[in-house]
DNA sequence: GCCAACGTTGGC
DNA sequence: GCCAACGTTGGC
């Protein structure tokens, strides 16, 4: 099993939101990184836990857990073209941008802020807290996810 | 709103 | 294929 962390601005789409969904679940459409989609497309697996993270946020933290339930198929909002996504090069015989579902597993009784995270030792080599990391869909570590679990239920 | 750190685009 | 210009992300 494989461990991620998708990066979402709450005021666009929060865990919230994610938990307020029919069964709870959601395509995580609008990736638009070829880095991001590759990690989609090519690694994540049906059963993966995906930490939930609020960027643009205050303050910005991770939020949650979802699961993926459904493995990358194409994200139809690419050839949409009053969608904010929308990317002329991609279409429906040749999709360039994937997407997956999601569904809610929890949510944090508090968030775990990106402040916090920091000044944890098991967390130094997170891809989240590199300087200038903008990987909006990232691997986690198992010892990492399992940190962050066990800070969010302490 | 600023701006540093990235990623992408496109001329050459 | 280089790289300058530009656009975007996201913490602060």
């Amino acid at each position: 099993m494989n461990y991620w962390l998708v990066k979402t601005e709450p005021e666009s789409y929060s865990i919230d939101d994610l938990a307020r969904e029919k069964n709870k679940r959601t395509c995580w459409d609008g990736v638009r990184n070829y880095q991001a989609r590759n990690f989609m497309r090519d690694d994540m697996r049906v059963g993966d836990l995906v930490l939930f993270y609020h960027s643009n946020a205050n303050p910005p933290a991770v939020v949650g857990v979802a699961q993926v339930v459904r493995e990358a198929y194409p994200d139809p909002t690419a050839w949409d073209e009053d969608d904010s996504h929308f990317d002329p090069k991609s279409s429906p015989e040749n999709p360039r941008w994937v997407m997956v579902d999601l569904q809610f597993q929890q949510k944090f009784s508090a968030p775990l802020s990106l402040q916090s995270l920091r000044s944890v030792k098991a967390l130094q080599q997170m891809e989240l807290l590199r300087i200038g990391s903008r990987l909006s869909v990232q691997p986690v570590r198992k010892s990492e996810f399992e940190t962050i679990l066990r800070l969010a239920t302490k």
